[in-house]
DNA sequence: TATTGTTATACTCTATAACTATA
DNA sequence: TATAGTTATAGAGTATAACAATA
């Protein structure tokens, strides 16, 4: 094998890059970091419980609780008891939320394009290809 | 442009689950994950005073202290005033520092293989030349 | 007075445990 | 009694501020 440097060395920084460009872009939409992982979550479809939220993004459940309340106040998400088992709360997006949200990613990835700008087309399509199934692979 | 997911919610969880191997990878060897960052530092070149290691691996000159005195100790790392300026402490790797770090890169980076060994030699070539070329624009 | 390294303190994030309400 | 959610507590990691030694 021919020399490299450790992944976690490569990665780790970019990654801590990419996440406070993250924030500097949620920011003038009002949202946090975890407020918009979770709108993205719920963007893909509503969840039964807090837990099962929770799980998906990759979070204990008690620290959402905090962005929870934070979604529902703003009129992002809808947060009810469920009829049929009033222990469970049903998680959905609303059209706010949902437009918040996307407004949200449209400013991320302009940011994102920067740094991907300086790869060749075939460059990008790869390290976006490899990127998707690595993070699957490896877990939630 | 086409769809994609963010590059932070892809490449997290990766370096997460990246990071937690390297830390299984580094227990046998009986050093910490800072410890085997600041030995890859040194390993690069001897380092004239503690707060520029620091700079050097991203950590707050107060964070890598106990590390220094745990490496010192185990005869990993040389650690002396410099007699030219006695508040500045000259940083160097052992060989013993040289041979524990290359022992432990190795096994980390038999792990990272494991990964890798999913993708196309294309898509692997590209994968690690992107991630040198975005670690390196995105600073330190 | 300024700089290097160190120690002490406080803050943030996260996880664990204890509690409530429903079942 | 068991489960979903909440609140309270504690732990780890990090950053900031105060301190000691040297210049």
């Amino acid at each position: 094998m021919t020399e490299r440097r450790d992944l976690a060395a490569m990665l780790h920084p970019l990654v801590k890059a990419l996440i406070a460009a993250e924030i500097r872009a949620l920011e003038p939409h009002g949202i946090s970091m975890w407020a918009y992982v979770v709108l993205s979550a719920l963007d893909d479809g509503p969840v039964r419980t807090q837990a099962a939220l929770a799980e998906a993004v990759g979070a204990d459940k008690t620290r959402i609780i905090g962005t929870l309340d934070r979604l529902q106040e703003a009129g992002l998400i809808t947060r009810e008891p469920d009829p049929g088992d009033r222990r469970a709360r049903l998680l959905a997006i609303t059209d706010a939320g949902r437009r918040r949200r996307r407004a949200a990613q449209a400013d991320i990835q302009e940011g994102e394009e920067l740094l991907l700008a300086t790869l060749s087309p075939g460059d990008r399509a790869a390290f976006l290809r490899v990127a998707e199934t690595l993070a699957n692979n490896v877990g939630p």
